[in-house]
This record gives structure tokens, sequence and C-alpha cells, in this order.
RNA sequence: GCCAGGGUAGCUCAACGGUAGAGCUCCUGUUUUGUAAACAGGGGGUUGUCGGUUCGAAUCCGACCCCUGGCUCCA
């Protein structure tokens, strides 16, 4: 007998050879039927485990959070087999692993196939999917010698299997590898599994795509098929809610719906037109920005469009980004680019003049406008562009100052993104393979970052080997209403640009002697594009007051008030608040209907009745009839809205 | 850039080898309206572009442009 440990603490004493899943039989049938997996001193595993000696084990059913990826993984298993099924032995498979923490799908499977297949595809091979779950095929986990295995999957014809064999010998130098095996399905891997497909939840299928075998771009473009699956149905269902619900807020589609931006094709892909409404939504961003960038010391500078190539021959930009720049223009025989970047500027301004350390920290600030070039296939409305509004800034400081510095736009940076009711996770993005610069400057700069964000009592992890080849970094990445991420401020230490290398940036110290300047790189919004396009998404297009192009509708219930309704209006406006005054001839419903479709904050009805009390009928987006007030207790109440921006919700 | 799918009126979509159609938007007129769509009439398209097949092409074929989903990459 052999005596293993619950989680509970409790000892159990089972027979030698048992397995887990005898183990949940021994503890009670309703464990023995909700088992999907195992832990075998905290490693997980799969159900059909022989326990061999005295541990600490535990059961992992459907309730444990591990246990979505498990189901997740046996679910890509499923898929391959029903590829393989539908699309015959020619079918390779290489990868499929579950995905947890991605926004829209739960798993995929790469194959490599003898034809192609699209979208409507989908529905056939979830059939076949079905029948293999009906069949409740066990998965039956083989361990092999990789010689052995690779016999195994060279006479199915699975040369990438065989590939991926010879890389963990080479990188792991594995003595055995692990196979599942689930009817006339053998895929390698390591598992765990579920112990049979029977027990897979719901799933569905979502999406098709092209992904390159090793994510490298020089090989072979693979097929990919998305899906996600789940426990039960109402996940399922309420997943597909959500997916339904992004693509209603997609900022594309707002855009058009709302009148916020537009892309023409004879104007060039990637080029974004700001429309009244989003110009203004972007007015007062920038506003907000200045006023707070002005507050914190930064002095505004603005850069010219084009530059000689002589800049970026001494910025090394050419060298390093020359891809991602258009080509040069002649300008009286001299090649000039469009400027990609804004620091070279920034930097030529500094060098003006020397500059002593009592000088410092200088902190310019611009809302630069750069052009990149962006592959075709990467654009994306305003969220990847080729043309672009930085909110820029480049500090120079000496090593003192350094973790203040970054302390102090980690607060600009947190005040920002709590105004739009963003809530964030912060990382620290460690020193690369490749990297420029000394290992002593790599860890001075890392350690000033780490005691910038202890300093403010941020909790943050560690991205190792995350940061760029010149800069350790820290990264904000926003959350939007919908729980996914974007990538908010980056704050970055260039370890490159003010090296004697480069522009050879220094400041005279008290000791009288030029010093190499610390160079802080760093974004708060990222750009306007990017920005505003993410703000649309996470808003739904309904911005918050102080944000919204029409804060007011004022809807005359016909045109005999029309004097009253014009003096509302221009209360409004006199008050500061973006009003706009409907005089079509439209019933009250349409006009409601189409403030509403606006998304307009407020409507303010007026008829003979609010006309003659002198008052107003409120109306929000959202909460529908507020009842009757006074212009003035209007006013008040949406300037204490406005003054609250997005933290009081 | 790569793989796949797509492009019909300003928008959403129909017609899928035989004279391009609807709803909304827009314009005009009537209606003077009480909390998410009043009524009537009218305008609007070389079917992304160029070429080919055909008696005839939105429809079939090719090239290019652009869009969508991904991949690589990225603010």
């Amino acid at each position: 007998m052999l005596k293993i440990t619950l989680p509970d603490n409790s000892v159990l004493e089972v027979s030698k050879g048992s397995t887990l899943a005898d183990v949940a039989k021994q503890i009670g049938p309703g464990l023995a039927k909700a088992a999907l997996a195992g832990r075998i001193d905290g490693r997980l595993v799969d159900l059909s485990s022989p326990v061999e000696t005295d541990l600490a084990i535990e059961i992992v059913t459907a309730k444990d959070p591990a246990a979505l990826e498990i189901l997740r993984h046996t679910a890509s298993h499923v898929l391959a087999q029903a590829v393989r099924h539908l699309y015959g032995e020619q079918v390779q498979y290489t990868i499929g692993p579950p995905l947890t923490d991605d926004f829209q799908y739960g798993f995929y499977y790469d194959f490599d196939l003898p034809q192609t297949i699209t979208t409507d595809d989908l529905a056939t091979i979830e059939k076949e999917m079905t029948k293999i779950v009906r069949a409740d095929l066990p998965l039956k986990r083989l361990e092999l010698a990789p010689q052995q295995a690779k016999k195994r999957f060279g006479g199915l014809g699975q040369s990438y299997k065989n590939e991926m064999i010879d890389d963990l010998l080479r990188n792991e130098k594995v003595s055995m590898v692990s196979l599942y095996e689930q009817g006339d399905f053998l895929d390698l891997c390591r598992g765990p599994h579920l112990p049979s497909t029977g027990k897979l939840g719901p799933f569905k299928l979502l999406a098709v795509a092209g992904a390159y075998w090793r994510g490298d771009s020089n090989n072979k473009m693979l097929t990919r098929i998305y899906g996600s699956a789940f426990f039960d149905k109402k996940q399922l269902a309420a997943h597909l809610e959500k997916l339904e619900k992004a693509r209603k807020q997609d900022h594309r589609l707002l855009g058009r719906q709302l009148e916020l931006f537009s892309i023409h094709e004879d104007i060039g892909p990637g080029l974004i037109h700001w429309h009244p409404k989003a110009g203004l939504v972007r007015h007062i961003i920038e506003s907000f920005w200045k006023e707070e960038h002005l507050k914190r010391g930064y002095q505004i500078v603005y850069t010219p469009h084009i530059a000689s190539e002589r800049i970026y021959k001494t910025s090394g930009h050419l060298e390093k980004y020359g891809e991602m720049m258009y080509s040069p223009m002649d300008i009286d025989g001299q090649n000039y680019y469009v400027k990609p970047m804004n620091c070279p500027g920034h930097i030529r301004i500094y060098q003006t003049r020397p500059h002593s350390y009592r000088e410092l920290p200088l902190r310019y600030c611009e809302l630069g406008t750069v052009y990149r070039y962006e592959p075709a296939g990467t654009l994306h409305g305003m969220l990847r562009v080729r043309g672009f509004t930085q909110d820029d800034s480049h500090i120079f400081c000496t090593p003192e100052q350094l973790s203040d510095e970054v302390g102090g736009v980690l607060e600009l940076a947190d005040y920002m993104l709590k105004s739009f009711g963003y809530t964030y996770s912060v990382y620290l993005a460690t020193r690369p393979e490749k990297f420029l610069g000394t290992e002593a400057q790599w860890d001075f700069a890392t350690k000033a970052l780490h005691q910038a964000l202890e300093s403010k009592n941020i909790s943050y992890e560690i991205d190792p080997g995350g940061g760029v080849f010149y800069a350790p970094k820290i990264d904000l990445k926003v959350n939007d209403s919908l729980g996914r991420q974007w990538q908010g401020p980056t704050i970055q230490v260039d370890l490159n640009l003010p090296s004697a290398d480069r522009f050879s940036i220094t400041y005279v110290g008290p000791d009288n002697a030029e010093h190499e300047v610390i160079m802080i790189h760093r974004t708060v919004l990222g750009s306007m594009e990017r920005f505003v396009g993410g703000l649309i998404e996470h808003f739904a297009g309904a911005f918050p007051l102080w944000l919204a192009p029409v804060q007011v509708a004022v809807l005359p219930i016909s045109d005999k008030i029309s004097e009253y309704a014009g003096q509302v209006h221009d209360g409004l406006l006199r008050a500061n608040l973006r009003s706009q005054l409907n005089q079509t001839a439209d019933t009250i419903s349409a006009k409601i209907r189409q403030a509403t479709l606006e998304k307009t904050p407020y409507m303010l009805v007026v008829g003979a009745k609010e006309a003659q009390a002198r008052q107003v009928s409120v109306r929000h987006r959202s909460e529908g009839d507020l009842g009757t007030m006074s212009l003035d207790a209007f006013i008040c109440r949406c300037q204490d809205e406005i003054d609250c921006k997005g933290k009081a919700g």
C-alpha cells in the first residue's frame, strides 16, 4: 500500500499500481466523474498516471485554473484528428497549443495542407470533431525513445514532427519523448490531456489564417485554424457574445458611423483623415496633454518633418531603421527623408550650446508627426498606420536624476491613464541577448528603473530580456473596457544615441568636465492615432462628457418654441458646453433617436411646458429620462462631470 | 511582405452569363410633433482599376489597387 497526501492534508492509502483515476474513484464517484487530470507533487499529469511512491496528489477538475488549458489542448488534438480525417494522409500537422490569455482564441493548430480551406469549411470540420468527441476515444500517453518516435511519425509521413524531435534531441538532449494517441491519431506532445475525447466541452472553430512554420517569415506558410473551447455552453455563449460586442465596438465601424475618421485609397493606405468630431476629441486630448506637461516642467518644441540624410547617418536610423523609412527626396542634390522619429531634432536643440548640470533635467516634448513604412498587410484602421503623431518626449538628465525622472514619468502616465478610465499593468523589460553599450550601463539604468518603480510603490512584472537593443524599458499595458490589453506608455533609457559613437550628448558637471548625458525616451499615449482609435473601442464610441465632441443636443418639440430652444443653446455655449441645436422638422422621437445613435451624452428636450417654466427636460444617452431642472442646475451637473473626467465613472 | 477571403449607390446588403435593385442617408414638399424612426415624391452606380473570354460580363479568367482575418513586424 502507498500513502498519498491529499490537498486537505489528509492521507489516503491506495494500492500499489493505482492510477490517479483510481485514486479519484476511491475518494468518491462524484470526483471520479469530474476528474480531468491530476497533480503529483504539484506537477500536472494525466489521470492515467500511476502513483508509484508516497506522494502529494491532487485531482484536477473543471474548477481548477489549469483545467481550461488542458481542455483546450485536447481540443486542438481533436481538431487535428478531424482535419486528418477530412483531408487525408497528406495532411501534415505541426503545432497546436492551447491559448488562455488570448482575447479571441482558445487554441489553434497549424497544418501543412494539400489544399486550401476557407471559413466555410469550418462547419464540416466541427462536425467531424463532434464525431470524435462522441466516439469518446481515450487519450493514451506513450513514452518512446526519440528514434522510435521518429519511426512512428516517419511511417505517418509527419516530417514536421520529426523535425521537432530532432530539435528536442539537439536542444534538450532528451532521452524520451511523449506521444499522445487517440484512436487513429498520434501526436508529439508534452501533455497532459483529458482522459478521453468525450470529456471535451463545447467548442467552436473561429478562423482560418496563415502562419509561418516556427513563426519565421523565411519558412513555409502553413494553414492555421483557430477555435475556442469551454467547459459549458454558457461560457462558450458568453465568449461568442463578447466577440460580437467587440466587433460592434470596432473603431473602424464606429469611425464611419460616428463620422470620426476616414482613409482614402487615392490618398494612400494607413493615412488617417480626422473628421471634425475626432479632430475635436484630439484637440481636447492634446490640450490636456500640453497642460499636464507644462505643469510638470516639460518644454514644448517643434521639429521639421523632413531632414537631411546626414542626421540619420549620425543617429544610426538609416542603418537600423532604413527599411521603415520612405525613399529620400532630392533637395539641391542632397538626400532628405521624411522623419520616422523625433529624437534627432530634440538632440540637436539640446546641443545648440553647452549645458551645465545645474540646468538638468531638460524635458523636451513634442506632438511630433512621423511617417514610417509599415508592410501593407499590417495596416489596421487607426491602430496601425503609416503616418502618426507621437506624444514624444526626450528627457536629458544626470545619472543621479534618472530614477526621479522615471518616477515623474510614471506619475504623469498614471494621472493621464486614469483620466481616460484605464487601469494598467507594468512590465520592466531587461537586457536582451543583443545589446549596445556596456553591461555596467545596463545594470545602472535597469537599477534606476527598479528604484523608480519601488519608490512609487508600483507593483510590476519583470520581462527578462524584453528590452530593446539600445535600452532597458518600462512598459505600461492598459486594460480596456473589454478586458483587452494595449501597449500604453513606454519609458526607455537610451544607451545608444548619447554615446560618443552617435551624438556625443554631454553636460558639464561640477568637476568642470564633460559627462555623457542620460537620455530618456518616453511616450504616454503612444500616438494620437492609436490612442484615439483605442479610446473609440474602449468607450464603444460613447465618449465621456469631457471628451464628447457634442456634449449636449438641444431638441425642441416643435419649431414653435425655437426661440426658447435658441436661448438654451446659447446658454450652454456661454457655459463652454458643446451644444448642438436640432432644428429639423423631425418628431421629438426621431430627434432623440438620432442624438442617441450619435452617442451624444445629454439631450435637452424643450417644449411649451419647459419654456413656460424656464426649465429643461434632461435625457441621458444611456440612462434615459432624468426629469426636468433649470438650465443652471444642468450646467452645474455637466461641469462637475467634466471635472471628474474618467476618474469617477 | 506572406497565406486565405473579399470589393455592387455615401452606408448596409440583393441580383451570380441576358436591360443593376431595396432599406437607410441626401434633396423637395406636406406634417408642428412630448422621450429611440411622421408621410409622399425625387436624386444617386462605366459593379475597385486595367486587360481577356463571350453575341452578351457585376457574374468566368488574368494582372494590379484596396479592404478583412491571421503570420512576420510595430507607436
